[in-house]
Formats: structure tokens, sequence, C-alpha cells
DNA sequence: GTCTATACTTTGATAGAC
DNA sequence: GTCTATCAAAGTATAGAC
């Protein structure tokens, strides 16, 4: 499975053959159909959300570790920033690849990706409530931090460059500082 | 060239086959390798330049049409969410699918999804200069419009939904209405 | 010059020896 | 239970008939 992982955010679903991965893990090709009967689907869907859990427990601890909300989102942005650079821009999002090309071909993956992104806008719009932004409004600001993310790595990826991931990590982290001062505002004005 | 746009965009480059490509296109297997003799590679390639325009043109006549620049990018995000729900979440950026899948594993067609990326950054850039951002920003919130459209493709087609297109376009619209008005108010301070 | 038929490789998947 | 050998189908590319 970590091989899967490595080589579908590299090279997508379909780009990904199960005797390149078999190879990668130093497994029999048998071994495969042992613990994934129902084949590359399963394969594919059960990596997914592996990866997926395993990405938001990295952002989560960068989040945790800053002093505040703000600082955490930029943090995110930068590490991204200096892994893509780091790994040849290879390593990026261990779901966006899958996603794109199994979004109109393969429903179980699909959906796979769909639960993970579902659990990160969640666990995202969570922190930020947590930092006072309303409910509705933290829920937005997670969407709009993650499509961030997300694009800048396509744009970082096709142009080997990790400008995209910084200049968009900026306008996500002024939005987050705008949505948490505006929480404070409102918050002393209650106290009067 | 058609046929392979619109299977690329949706598929990717590893996940559409040349034999698919010339059934779409009613079109005999050999006349593929008549008009481009270097193969698959050549034909991504060109097919990708060519989407990049097309859709370049498309985004610029929209903001065109609309009354102030960050009306027209709004209009973007709005017309993209609505093309995305009419094609049943299929049709959305003809080249990130493609860049995501060929960034680590094909040279020639990353080189051409750098090439369009670059292109479409330096003409949001203009279009923002043209309403009085200062170049280096103008060129820093291009960046940031395309990472977020992108971006909230990738989650869209995901989660078959146009949320994260029409959030992730306010965010951007903010920023770009924020550096217009700070453009201004600089104008403003030059005459005194 | 246009296209059919085919070569050769790799794909996902399975059967059956051990 | 673990793995080798092989299957049918689909992949890219080419040869050669017309």
């Amino acid at each position: 499975m970590e091989a899967s992982a490595e080589l579908f955010r590299r090279q997508g679903y379909t780009g990904t053959g199960l005797k390149q991965i078999v190879a990668a893990a130093n497994a029999p090709f048998g071994s495969l159909y042992h613990f994934f009967p129902e084949g590359k689907e399963q394969l594919g869907a059960e990596v997914i959300r592996a990866s997926g859990r395993m990405y938001q427990q990295l952002l989560e601890g960068i989040v945790d570790a800053a002093p505040d909300v703000a600082s955490g989102v930029r943090d995110c942005f930068v590490g991204a920033a200096a892994l893509l650079e780091e790994t040849g821009y290879a390593d990026a999002c261990p779901i966006a690849a899958v996603a794109l090309d199994v979004a109109s071909t393969n429903e179980r993956v699909r959906e796979a990706t769909e639960e993970v992104f579902r659990g990160w806008i969640e666990a995202g719009a969570d922190k930020l409530a947590a930092a006072g932004v309303p409910r509705e409004k933290a829920r937005d600001l997670s969407i709009q931090m993650i499509a961030a993310l997300e694009g800048s790595f396509v744009l970082a990826r096709a142009m080997r460059s990790t400008e995209p991931v910084l200049k968009a990590g900026e306008v996500v982290v002024d939005a987050v500082r705008a949505a948490i001062g505006q929480a404070r505002k409102r918050d002393r004005g209650g106290e009067r």
C-alpha cells in the first residue's frame, strides 16, 4: 500500500500498473490478489482512504504546532512547497492526480476521493471554528484553503516551481486572518 | 484533435488510448500517424497547446464582456461552475488532468502544460495591470486566481458539486477588488 | 497519400502447482 | 496460503496493400 500510494500520487490511477506496484514493493504478484481480491479498484480505493487520513494528520499536526491558526495555514503551504522541491516536484497531494483521472471513469475510486476531500474540509472547518470563526464561514474558508492548495500543486508540478504554492498560500492566509479578526471584533461587541 | 482534447480532459493522458481517440473521431487509425508521425507524445503536446489557447480566449472574452475586471473574474468562476454541472462534472480544465499525470512521467507533454500555464498567468496579469494593479502584484494575483480555479475543479469533479468553484471564486474576487481599490487610492494620492 | 491489418508490449486478472 | 505461469484484452506503433 505504501508503494501504491507513492506511485499513484506521481502517476495517477490509470498511469500506474499493478505490475509496477508489486515490483516497487518487492512483492510477488499473487499476493496482491490474495489481499485485494477485488483487484485494482479495491486497492485504489483503500490506498486513497489511507493516504487521505495520513495527509490530514500531517496537516493537523502542522497547524497545532503553530502559535495560531493563520500561522499554521502558512506553515502548511511553506512546508508543501519545500517537500515539492525536495522530491523534484513529484510528491504533492496523494489524492489530486487520482481524483482527476477517475472522476469520470471509475465511480468506486471517485467515491473514495470524495470522502477524503469531505473529511479534509470538515477538519479544516473545525480548526477555524475553534479559533472563533462562525461555523458557516469556517466551512467556506476551509474549502477555499484546500482548493488553493490543490490548484497550486497542479501549477507547481507543471511549472517545476514553488512560486504558485507560496503565492496561493498568501491570499488564503490573508483571508483566514481577516475572518479571525472579524470574529474577535464581533466577540468584543457581544461583551459590551 | 477535438476528440483528443475532450477525452484528455476527462480521462487524462495515460487514461486515453489512441484507439479510443480515432474511434471517437471516426477516423482511420493510420491517419493518426500520418498527421502525427511522432505518435502520442506529439499529439498530446499539440492538443494541450491548442486547448490552452482556446480556453484562454474563452476566459478573456468573459472578462472583456464584464463591466470591470473583478466582475469578469466572478463570471469566469460562475460560468465554469455552470459548465461543470451541465456536463456531469466531466468538462473542466483541458490541461489539469493531463498536467498531473504527465508531470513526473513525460517531459515533452509536461513542457506543453507549463507553457500553457505561463501564458495564462501572463494574460491574467496583463488584464489586472490594465485595471491599474502594479505589475508585480498583478502577476501574484493572476497565479492565485488560476490556482484557485484549478484546485476548485479538482474538488468539484471529485465531490460532484459546484460549491468549491463558487466558494473559491469569492475569495479571489475579494482579493482582486482589494488590489484594484488600493491601486485607485494610490493613484489619487499621486495626483495630490 | 489513405487506410487496413497486424506486430509487439503491457494491461488487469486467474488458474493451478507447490 | 504463497507464488509462478499464463490468459484475453487493450496499449502504442508499423508495414504494406491500394
